[in-house]
RNA sequence: GGACAGUUGGGUGAGCUGGCUGAAACCACAUCCCUGCUAAGGAUGCGUACGGGUAACUGUACCGAGGGUUCGAAUCCCUCACUGUCCGCCA
């Protein structure tokens, strides 16, 4: 959730940013109406009821003094009934709001580079030079089949499509892979929790999944439980409504999940092989900062991930998202994309974001400064996607004959 | 899933025969004082959110959530959620 006073005080600079991230004017120009209504409704009604309260009180005293109260009582019902009618008008307002609220995008940070789409992303640096194949490397579904890796008939099967089944020495290096990036990132003082992956509709909201994004989720039904879509969403709201004293902070987590998306909306995109699937298992980082902090932690996330990918010995590069790429949540966000020979394309690997406060405001994490309750800065990142790292590895290790070698850091691992 | 008990501020925990309780007390925390040496003593402050005010301060709401009764509810009633215990079931 943006800062709605923000919004309000500084109305052009903060719907030049929105516009940025490709929102209209005009919601932004009903939003601030809404604001607007909403205070002063909320200051007639609390007049109100400043008075209701000021002559309720007026009848202890009464009672003990034996006085007659039917006059008072007169006066009392006769503004309840206004309050009655003020509160329905402060609750439509305050509904109203938070409609157009929840759907606002975060700020893009000012040195978010302008643009529309994923074009207009900003390569940052090379990581690694990519291996010269003297064989033309083929794809990891092919890689798959000639190594018996991948079941995706037999996911299909269980579940239904964009599902699939890794067997032997690809479900071990599943396994390896978690826990070589779990150790990696607890080296670098990332603490390691497991956590439900199922939450409820508070906690997704409170990292932004929701209202907006509902159709992405995968829902369970009756009740008020979602899949997460990512560990970013418990690990984020570890600290909901919360709040944390100074000196817990930054706090630093990482965590292994598997994660559940709908896909809705790319249909048609990566249908082949199992770079886009409904299930995938993601390692991730989040941090919990104060402000100050945020961007020193942002940078060492990216390096985290970045030298996760040099451990593995594949080649990657980093890429600075534009304000029309940038997701619903982010302020900035940095991507890593890694070099799949088999496909002759970078992709995408790592999205490491910062959301400010956006997340905080949303899912009310604070901490103390001094006496203010300030809120916090959240963060967080993939280090790494694992089923793609998984994929990465097949094509990059490749040898002429389809079998596949094993990076030398994972060999402790299998 | 069934039965009973509970859910109060950062924590422990009173209040629950409805008004003077946004909430005692204790702990933690913050600032200051004393003392001097690492542990203790004293004073004051200290819930959250939103609004008004330069500020002191002040208004409204919140005692698990949502409804209801009442002029007035942490206190009474209803629904739901969660926690605990027993039973059932089970990794």
């Amino acid at each position: 959730m943006i800062d709605l006073k923000y919004l309000q005080k500084n109305f052009d600079e903060a719907s030049a940013k929105l516009i940025k991230k490709g929102v209209d004017e005009l919601t932004l120009e009903n939003l601030k109406e809404l604001f607007k209504t909403l205070k002063s409704a909320n200051a007639t009604l609390e007049e109100a009821k400043s008075e209701q309260n000021k002559m309720s009180k007026l009848f202890g005293e009464y009672m003990r003094e034996k006085k007659d109260i039917t006059e008072l009582k007169a006066k009392v019902n006769e503004k309840k009934e206004e309050i009655v009618r003020l509160q329905a008008i402060a609750r439509e307002a305050q509904e109203a709001l938070e409609l157009v609220a929840l759907a606002i995008p975060n700020f893009p940070d000012d040195s978010v580079p302008e643009g529309a789409n994923e074009d207009d992303n900003i390569e940052l640096k090379k990581v690694l030079e990519p291996r010269k194949f003297d064989f033309k490397p083929k794809e990891h579904w092919e890689l798959a089949q000639i190594n018996g890796w991948i079941d995706f008939e037999r996911g299909v099967k269980l579940a239904k499509s964009r599902f699939s089944v890794l067997r032997g020495e690809a479900a071990r290096l599943e396994r390896a892979l978690i826990n070589f990036f779990l150790d990696v990132n607890r080296e670098k003082g990332f603490e390691e929790v497991c956590v439900p992956f199922i939450n409820n509709s508070t906690m997704l909201q409170g990292t932004g999944q929701l209202p907006k994004f509902e159709d992405d989720l995968f829902k369970i039904d009756g009740e008020d439980l979602y899949l997460i879509p990512t560990a970013e969403v418990p690990l984020t709201n570890l600290y909901n409504d919360e709040i944390l004293t100074s000196k817990e902070l930054p706090i630093l987590l990482t965590g292994y999940t598997p994660c559940f998306r709908k896909e809705a909306g790319s249909a048609g995109r990566d249908t082949r092989g199992m770079i886009r699937q409904h299930q995938f298992d993601k390692v991730e980082m989040v941090a919990i900062t104060t402000p100050q902090q945020s961007e020193e932690i942002f940078e060492m996330m990216v390096d985290n991930a970045s030298e996760i990918l040099t451990k593995l010995g594949l080649p990657h590069r980093v890429i600075e998202l534009c304000g029309g790429d940038l997701g619903f949540s982010a302020a900035r966000t940095i991507d890593l994309e890694v070099w799949l020979p088999g496909q002759d394309k970078y992709r995408e690997i790592s999205s490491i974001s910062n959301t400010r406060d956006f997340q905080a405001r949303r899912a009310k994490i604070r901490y103390k400064d001094g006496k203010k309750n300030v809120l916090v800065n959240t963060l967080n990142g993939s280090a790494l996607a694992v089923g793609r790292t998984l994929v990465a590895i097949m094509e990059n290790y490749q040898n002429e004959d389809g079998t596949i070698e094993i990076p030398e850091v994972l060999k402790n691992y299998m």
